[in-house]
DNA sequence: TCAATAGTGTCTTTGAGACACTATCCG
DNA sequence: CGGATAGTGTCTCAAAGACACTATTGA
């Protein structure tokens, strides 16, 4: 393609290299879970790193993170949302590489997981129990991925995406006492669920030792993915690496 | 750089560009401004973008945007935070180029304009007459940048980086009501911002045609540019492009 | 019946908003 | 003094939190 008149510009000559980075969560075992991938290769052979690589051409950023993703990990179909842009000159030993950081959450019922050619292992971690240091910069990234997840828990429905198609709204309290680290009241809590709005009787009802449950479904209606209700006041440290 | 093992990847051989992109705000007449300058050559001669320009190897994303922002505009010595990263694929006519955009604020007393060769003009514009459609999706870039603003605006003490050292709380006052684009009640607002506790009284007073104006400075102690209070609840529509 | 879990009601405190009031300058 | 601008006090209402209470099951 022509591109005069941007002659002046060394760059040209030699650009960065561009990958995404996707930190999923999911919810396991009633943790707060992220998947990572056991590098097969020089640089950190046999490290841990979150899923990603190289963005083609053709390509958006976004579909990018989900063809990567799905390569990688088989993992698809999911909610996603970019994080931040990582860029520090010597973040990658290889050469100059740009990353584009995303965030995906994915419900607890649908985990299929699968190796590529590319990596000797995929797995979940724990976020509170994770394999040592992971490569690159990619404990940094997951940080700001995980204020990210608080962050934006508190006023918006992003934990419905971590949660099967039906649940109960103890559950629901439960993964928010997981990713805010701290304990909800219960009386409240049924309180600001109700009053949203956002949840579906689907009439089921789960047995167990106690009063059986109720089981809700999500509401889809208004904007599909959008935030419908704030769950409480935002906090103060959003993301700023 | 040794790049052993990478060799399944085609992008090693075609790699995006990359730029950066500043939104810079300021308050002049007492209303919200944004920089641009008239691009010189093709593509998009004559029109108005935001400034930014190629990334190089050697300097992390914020150097980059500093840089070419004092390169192109003058403009230094600011806040400065990232936005989001635009890449879709045909966003520029020359080339694939990715785009990471910052948002910068700079003070109402600081701004000494100069044109760079690569560019025919470099203004201020109200952000509510705008020459035009922008180069590139830099229209959607700035519409960004002002969600951002809002929206950080009520929970952060952003909006003190518009103003002068010194400055009263009425003006302050006004940078809230022009941002955000409604009125907001006196005696609420010097509530809020007394309760906060982020302003240094100066001493100083100044005189005009009825009582005097006491003048505050911002507090510059803890966390520096970081936010110190919230202005009110956070809003529901962040970034999401 | 009790243990276990689900779900509701209600009191108190906090903070946002509306709005009326007081203060200090000039002429 | 009156006009103009700066700054304070106070009432109301809604939402958040604490916490005690009731409900429904199985054994």
């Amino acid at each position: 393609m022509d591109e005069q008149a941007e002659t002046y510009d060394p760059t040209r000559y030699e650009r960065p290299s561009v990958t995404v980075d996707v930190v999923v969560f999911t919810l396991q075992d009633h943790e707060l879970h992220v998947l990572l991938v056991k590098r097969k290769h020089w640089p950190y052979e046999g490290h841990w790193a979150l899923p990603g690589g190289f963005i083609n051409m053709n390509e958006s950023i976004e579909q990018a993170a989900r063809r990567e993703l799905e390569e990688e990990t088989g993992v698809r179909d999911i909610y996603l949302e970019q994080l931040y842009t990582f860029g520090e000159p010597r973040r990658d030993p290889r050469t100059r590489v740009i990353s584009i950081a995303y965030i995906a959450l994915v419900s607890a019922d649908k985990q299929t997981l699968r190796v590529s050619d590319e990596s000797i292992d995929v797995r979940w971690f724990s976020v509170q129990r994770l394999p040592g240091l992971l490569a690159f910069d990619h404990d940094l990234i997951l940080a700001t991925g995980l204020d990210r997840l608080r962050s934006k828990l508190e006023y918006t429905t992003l934990a419905f995406q971590l949660l099967p198609e039906v649940f109960s709204i103890l559950e629901l309290k439960y993964i928010y006492e997981q990713i805010l680290g701290e304990e909800l009241d219960k009386g409240n809590f049924y309180r600001k669920i109700k009053d949203a709005n956002v949840l579906e009787d689907t009439g089921m009802r789960r047995e167990g030792r106690g009063r059986p449950t109720t089981l809700y479904r999500f509401r889809r209606n208004r904007g599909d993915e959008q935030f419908v209700f704030r769950w409480r006041e935002a906090r103060v440290d959003e993301v700023e690496s």
